[in-house]
RNA sequence: GGUGCGGUAGCUCAGUCGGUAGAGCAAAGGACUGAAAAUCCUUGUGUCGGCGGUUCGAUCCCGCCCCACACCA
C-alpha cells in the first residue's frame, strides 16, 4: 500500500536559516511544523537556543517548541513518540507536514525508530552516573568488562556515556545491550523527503558569530543567570549556557565566554554536518534556495 | 643607556646533559540507538628570532644584532 502522506524534513547545521526555510515551505503547503531540536523544546530556554520568534511561531503552528520543561526527562525516545503522535494528528488535516531541526539522532529515531530496550529505572540510571563521577573512568570500564564483556569488546571503551548506558542495561535486564540492538528500520505510514540546508563555511561562521553577539545583546546573560541553580541538569549542558555558567563562577571573563560560545557553536555545526553527510538519503540545497526546494518537493510528491 | 628573563606548530608552553623536536588548546576529518547543542576517536615538518663562530654535526654552546616583557637609571 502506497502511503499518501509525506513528511518533509529540513535539516542542517545551526545558523544556516532552517527556521525561515521551514516557514516558507510550510506556508506553501498550508501546513504545520514539528521541530526536531533537542533544546528548543524546553520552555525555560529561549535566547540561547535560538528559538523561533513569537512572530515566526504565529505565522505557522510549531510543535515541540517550548513544549517541555528542563526538569522533565527528554531524549530521543521521548521525541520519537511525541513526533509520531503529532504527525499522525496533523495528517488528519494535511497531506504534507514539515519537520525542521538540527538534531540528527532525533530525526533518525522518528524516521527509522530505535531498537526496543526495556526501561531502566531512573534510580539505577542516577546511581550509575553518581558512581562514575566519584570512581572515574577506569572503574566504569572495569564494571562493564565484567558485567557486559561483549559490549566491552566492540563498544567505545573511552566513552563514559556509552559505557554507562551499557552498564545500566545489563544491570536492569541481566542481558547485554548488544542483544537488543537489532538495527531494524521501522515501517512508517508516511513518505519522507530529506533536505539539508548548507552555506559556504565562511558564511556559516559569520552567521554564527553574528548570532552569538545578538544573543548577548538580547539578554542571554540574564537568561542564563536565572537558570544558574539548574546547571547540573542535562538540558543545561548546552552551548551558550555552560560557558556563561563558567563566567558567573568567575572562571572566565564575559568576553572569553562569548568567544568560547562562538567556537563551540562552530564545532557543533561541524558535527551536525558530519552526521547529515553520512546519511545518503539527504538532498542538499543552498540555504536561500527556497524555490529550488519547493520544486524538488513538488516533483517528489507527484511520483 | 644598564641589568634580568624570554623569542620553539595558528595560540599557550615543554624539551633536546649538542645527533634537526612534543603536549594542551585551536583546526581538519570521523563515529554516533534512551544525556545527542551530549559524548568519543583519528591527524602534529615547524627556516626551534636573524647572521656569524666552535664542532663531524647546533634549535641546544659562544659572539653580535633584532624583537617582547620586567626592573634599575
Amino acid at each position: 500500500m502506497q502511503p499518501s502522506k509525506t513528511i518533509v524534513i529540513i535539516a542542517g547545521p545551526t545558523a544556516v536559516g532552517k527556521t525561515a526555510a521551514a516557514i516558507a515551505v510550510a506556508k506553501a503547503f498550508n501546513t504545520e511544523i514539528i521541530s526536531a531540536d533537542s533544546r528548543q523544546c524546553y520552555h525555560e530556554m529561549n535566547i540561547g537556543v535560538a528559538r523561533p520568534s513569537v512572530e515566526e511561531l504565529n505565522e505557522v503552528p510549531h510543535h515541540f517548541i517550548a513544549s517541555h520543561s528542563i526538569h522533565q526527562k527528554v531524549n530521543a525516545v521521548t521525541f520519537e513518540q511525541y513526533a509520531l503522535q503529532k504527525a499522525d494528528e496533523l495528517f488528519q488535516k494535511h497531506d504534507v507536514v514539515v519537520m525542521v531541526g538540527g538534531t540528527g539522532l532525533y530525526i533518525k529515531a522518528f524516521c527509522e525508530g530505535l531498537d526496543e530496550i526495556p526501561n531502566v529505572p531512573e534510580v539505577l540510571h542516577n546511581e550509575i552516573i553518581a558512581a562514575y563521577e566519584t570512581n572515574g573512568l577506569s572503574w566504569l570500564q572495569n564494571e562493564v568488562r565484567q558485567l557486559d564483556p561483549r559490549f566491552y569488546e566492540i563498544g567505545e571503551v573511552q566513552n563514559p556515556q556509552r559505557l554507562m548506558r551499557a552498564l545500566e542495561v545489563v544491570k536492569a535486564t541481566g542481558r547485554s545491550i548488544v542483544d537488543f540492538r537489532r538495527g531494524e528500520k521501522a515501517e512508517r505510514p508516511f513518505n519522507v523527503i530529506k533536505i539539508v540546508l548548507e552555506l559556504p563555511k565562511q558564511q556559516m561562521h559569520e552567521n554564527i558569530n553574528h548570532r552569538v553577539d545578538k544573543m548577548i545583546e538580547g539578554g542571554l546573560v540574564t537568561e542564563v543567570q536565572s537558570l544558574m541553580s539548574y546547571q547540573h541538569l542535562n538540558a543545561l549542558q548546552t552551548v551558550g549556557y555552560k560557558e556563561l555558567f563558567a563566567y558567573f563562577k568567575g572562571d572566565i571573563s564575559l568576553e572569553n565566554a562569548t568567544d568560547s560560545i562562538k567556537q563551540n557553536t562552530r564545532q557543533y555545526a561541524k558535527r551536525q554536518l558530519t552526521w547529515f553527510r553520512k546519511d545518503k538519503e539527504y538532498y542538499w540545497f543552498g540555504a536561500g534556495d527556497i524555490s529550488g526546494i519547493l520544486n524538488f518537493i513538488n516533483q517528489n510528491l507527484s511520483l
